[in-house]
DNA sequence: AGCACGCCGACT
DNA sequence: GTCGGCGTGCTC
């Protein structure tokens, strides 16, 4: 039995009453059991024959639920990641469940009603299409049609009734079961699946790519997909799905939390609605509970055929999973950064493996962790080097802003830059990675920085709402009007934020209309929808923003994009700055210009000479990822070696770091012949919210090795004294070393 | 995470 | 004299 509680391990509880003998019945089902002082649910993942009851166990006070929700094969992959993570199982079940049932009210058994074939129905009626239409439709599906999906039928339908081929009923509530319609039938959609809209003409490398894909269906093969924006990664995705489709498999497709918008749902949705009302279901965060219900019942039933989600999708029970497809797989918001820290990138690669199918990861920008599994030969690559419609790629340059005067920000070539593209008519796009006005306040006379109480870190200036707000703990508080330290009137507001470059924009461009999107203007609801919507439309004509700007949104009327501050990703502590900021760069100019507008797209920097910026202008992503592939060769970091972060916070700084002290002695002591140990080094942010963190980086060259080692330290340190008053959380394969 | 058990300050 | 503060430890 795995509880849903942060306790490491499994519990046994005697079988509840008249359940004696049934074993295996019991397991995948949640079950409600004495836990310490509390009552909570679990889910059962095995059952022992005990020769003898010993009397100190307790008793399961009752099953909550009259079928599995979890099969074996989620259990399995389930019990691989508690494994691989250092979770507790009981944890990682409950995130397989939606979070309307983890506490442990009944599922809402859907009735679904609707139709299904009769034995010796025919497969059509001579000169009667729509009575041929159903028919073939009901003889496809095999577990029936919802009523839904046949709206607008009924007299077709009545009319097949009563000829006997066709009857009325509730569908199967869940394959799992084994009962209701649909036992013993064998899935064939291939009629319904027919009905799908053909792929648009494929060109010679996505006709490849598809057919190396669903030559792989039914078993295991992992393909990283490399095509440059607009090369059509979809369409290749569309027809490898409805491939996978025929076969009668469910397709799980996972998109970075920002993708997830309409236009992409739309899209699929489209293509995929001959298979019915349900056939597509989406699962997101922004949904209710109840939306995620119904979605994951579809998803787990195997009613629903494509499921489309971001990261926590990667779990969702899927009796008939046959391909998965991750699209932009470089895309960081795939790691979850807190609580259990999976990555549904590598989950995804897992979850493949242990089910036999294959695996697409899709990206213009590929993670060098994915480029190196190509290299080692575990992988295929697929390239789509081809722009659809012939569009060319846009041009690429350097502004070198060194001794040149900034307005706001804004060099001046820069400046003219942008006039001559909006006099032309073009739209012009500005990043710049910094919410808010300014990134600090900063005495004039004592250079005080007014830093947040909570974190050590310098509040950033929110002149709108005339408010400092911390960005790592929300804190706010007015601006002041004196320094607290000196008390002068004199404070400044150095550096720039997209929000005091939207006002010095709208200040030199005031014929033309701006849209700023970032976290900040886009919090109400269909706010970032309608702010889009002008930019597609070509009604606005600058958009500024920050990364929610780069990623999966094309704007085929921009022929000018600049990154205003680089500079930040060259000289980041974090050794994957330089890969993100080349993966923005990429992504950036990808969605800049089209075949008969040509793009032009701007790096300002005061580092021109870069060696990555230079690799990137004469040798393109792949000499850029040649050389921070080198990099991180010669400094033994992934893909070249395995990381795991150690993280400890304490009220109190000194305990944290001897905490992290005593951690590396053993490791040190343990393990130094397999892995290396970083630190213990304050974090990053050193105080956030009141409480000071450090951490222990440990690099090890081998996987398995460093991974038993980690699986000792946590047993050991239980009985550690230095644990008292530490928090202390493990981060593998960390992405950020905040 | 809960929840209990356990030893020290201001109150009906 | 108690009520309750949250530090520490356990949960089959």
């Amino acid at each position: 039995m795995a509880v849903d509680a942060p306790v490491e391990g499994v519990f046994d509880y005697l079988l509840p009453m008249g359940w004696a003998g049934e074993c295996e019945a019991l397991v995948g089902r949640r079950v409600r059991v004495p836990f310490g002082a509390s009552v909570r649910v679990g889910v059962v993942v095995a059952m022992d024959a005990l020769d003898e009851a010993p009397s100190e166990l307790k008793a399961v006070e009752a099953v909550l639920d009259d079928v599995p929700l979890l099969a074996t094969d989620d259990l399995r992959l389930g019990q691989w990641l508690a494994g691989y993570y250092h979770a507790p199982l009981g944890e990682v079940l409950a995130l397989m469940l939606p979070a309307s049932l983890r506490g442990g009210a009944a599922l809402h058994v859907l009735e679904v009603r609707g139709w299904r074939v009769l034995p010796g129905a025919p497969l059509e009626v001579a000169g009667a299409a729509r009575q041929t239409q159903v028919l073939r439709q009901l003889h496809a599906a095999s577990g029936g049609v919802s009523a839904r999906d046949l709206r607008g039928l009924a007299a077709v339908l009545r009319v097949l009734e009563q000829r006997g081929w066709v009857e009325q009923g509730v569908l199967a509530p869940s394959p799992l079961t084994g009962e209701g319609w649909g036992e013993g039938t064998k899935t064939s959609v291939g009629a319904v699946v027919a009905d799908i809209p053909p792929s648009l003409v494929l060109n010679a490398e996505q006709v490849a790519a598809h057919e190396a894909i669903t030559a792989s269906l039914g078993q295991f093969s992992a393909f990283l997909l490399h095509g440059i924006t607009g090369s059509g990664k979809t369409e290749v995705y569309l027809a490898a799905m409805t491939a996978a489709l025929q076969r009668g498999s469910q397709v799980l497709v996972l998109v970075p939390e920002i993708a997830l918008t309409p236009q992409l749902v739309g899209r699929f949705a489209a293509r995929f609605k001959p298979l019915g009302a349900e056939a597509i279901v989406v699962l997101h965060s922004a949904m209710t509970a109840r939306a995620r219900e119904l979605a994951w019942q579809a998803a787990q039933s195997g009613r629903a055929r494509v499921v489309l989600g971001t990261r926590s999708a990667v779990l969702t029970p899927l009796p008939r999973l046959g391909l998965i497809v991750v699209d932009e797989e470089h895309d960081s918001s795939y790691k979850q950064q807190e609580g259990w820290r999976y990555h549904a990138r590598d989950v995804a690669v897992v979850r493949a493996q242990q089910r036999g199918v294959p695996l697409v990861l899709g990206s213009a920008t590929p993670a060098l962790e994915s480029l190196a599994q190509v290299a080692h030969g575990r992988y295929r690559l697929l390239r789509l080097t081809e722009r659809a419609g012939g569009a060319q790629s846009p041009r690429l340059a350097l502004l070198d802003v060194r001794k040149r005067p900034l307005q706001d920000g804004l060099s001046a070539p820069l400046l003219e830059k942008m006039s001559a593209h909006l006099v032309k008519g073009g739209q012009v796009l500005l990043f710049l990675n910094r919410r808010g006005f300014a990134p600090a306040l900063e005495c004039h006379a004592c250079g005080h920085v007014e830093a947040c109480r909570q974190c050590s870190a310098p509040m950033t200036v929110h002149r709108g709402r005339g408010r400092l707000v911390c960005h790592h703990c929300g804190a706010e508080r007015a601006v002041p009007r004196a320094c607290a330290a000196c008390g002068s009137h004199d404070l400044q507001m150095p550096g720039q934020g997209t929000e005091r470059l939207e006002l010095a924009l709208r200040g030199l461009f005031p014929e033309f209309a701006l849209e700023r999107i970032d976290r900040d203007t886009t919090r109400r609801k269909g706010e970032l929808e309608d702010k889009l919507a002008r930019a597609h439309s070509g009604e606005a004509r600058i958009l500024l923003g920050t990364q929610m700007l780069a990623k999966g949104h094309d704007f085929p009327g921009v022929t000018l994009a600049a990154i205003l501050d680089a500079d930040s990703g060259l000289m980041s502590s974090d050794f994957r700055a330089p890969e993100r900021l080349l993966q923005l760069i990429v992504q950036v100019a990808g969605r800049a210009g089209r075949a008969d507008k040509p793009g032009e797209v701007l790096i300002q920097t005061h580092q021109p000479e870069h060696p990555l910026l230079q690799a990137l202008l004469h040798g393109g992503f792949e000499r850029c990822a040649e050389l921070l592939m080198r990099e991180r060769e010669l400094a033994r970091l992934p893909p070249f070696a395995h990381l795991a972060l150690l993280r400890a916070e304490a009220k109190d700084a000194a305990r944290a770091q001897g905490y992290l002290a005593r951690c590396a002695d053993f490791f040190k002591s343990e393990a130094s012949d397999v892995l290396q140990v970083w630190g213990p080094a304050p974090a990053p942010l050193e105080r956030r919210a009141g409480r000071y963190r450090f951490q222990l980086l440990l690099v090890g060259g081998q996987r398995a090795p460093l991974h038993r080692a980690v699986e000792q330290f946590a047993v050991a340190q239980q009985s550690w004294a230095e644990r008292r008053g530490v928090k202390w959380s493990l981060d593998i394969d960390p992405q950020e070393m905040g």
